[in-house]
DNA sequence: TATTGTTATACTCTATAACTATA
DNA sequence: TATAGTTATAGAGTATAACAATA
């Protein structure tokens, strides 16, 4: 059995173990849950939690390169190579050089890869409404400037 | 490079992306930077966040099970064999046969395990003091108060 | 010299399935 | 028949190191 099945039991009597207050902890179950949500959401596209990130900033008009994938997604370049060939063999992105830096590749979605974006997007936020059901609106928001604190530090 | 050395750039421009609102892009993120801090902290004691999270409610006084540790730290029981393996390898726990159900074993820490997670619980919370740095005390609470609502959700 | 993308490799983690012993 | 633990395996993700092309 999966592990996300026995997501809504509070697990026994270990709900006041020291963990329950560590936000590593935290983060990472709470985390875990919502990307295999996400995966098994996304799997009727045929995209991953991975793939669809890609995809995202590939669909935005920022043409980013793939050194600022990794470095946004927070993946080693060589990663970002892999989940670029997958994209691309589907025909979902192509990869550009860049003119104005020709070691560059600047990433962009084909319509096949809008097209796709655009209908797993529906999905994804699906898994992501299930998983964050529990919170109003405002504390999704909240949990979201908190998060993004953590996730990009701005440094002192 | 590992991916981790660059968490503080906020990633040239890609900061206005469709993802930048994304509760599960930031929980991926927020939760893989906190890990592999945590991950190079507990090195020193050779553990890893994982088995320190075993360890952690091995040393609690309510002497889980291990489809206890597998419900609440969200891992499949095959795991938290191997992780019981290595701890139990290494003198920090043993796993004592529950004598009220025969097919259950309870894990429990020893001296050493106490020992060794007192040590590793300093480094553990230093590293997750550092993630943590850009929010005040008040936001932290808030923070863990919102995550336990994703990580462990009561049904409705 | 330094950086972008790439290939390669080893290790960790995730996801399933099947088996055993108890219940 | 169902559950706790175990074993096994395949695939996804993480972490490093090295190299060619370009800056």
């Amino acid at each position: 059995m999966t592990p996300a099945a026995t997501s809504g039991t509070p697990s026994a009597g270990l709900d006041d173990s020291p963990l329950i207050d560590d936000l590593g902890f935290l983060l990472a179950r709470a985390s875990a849950t919502t990307q295999s949500r996400g995966n098994a959401a996304l799997a009727a596209h045929d995209l991953r939690v991975r793939s669809y990130s890609v995809l995202a900033l590939a669909v935005s008009e920022q043409h980013p390169s793939q050194r600022e994938l990794a470095d946004f997604l927070r993946l080693d370049p060589s990663q970002v190579v892999a989940l670029i060939d997958d994209l691309a063999r589907d025909g979902l992105v192509v990869r550009e050089s860049d003119p104005r830096d020709r070691r560059a590749n600047v990433v962009v979605a084909t319509d096949a890869g809008r097209a796709a974006y655009t209908a797993a997007r529906a999905s994804a936020r699906d898994a992501e409404e299930e998983s964050l059901r529990p919170l109003s609106a405002a504390e999704r928001i909240e949990l979201a400037r908190l998060l993004r604190m953590v996730a990009f530090p701005t440094e002192p």
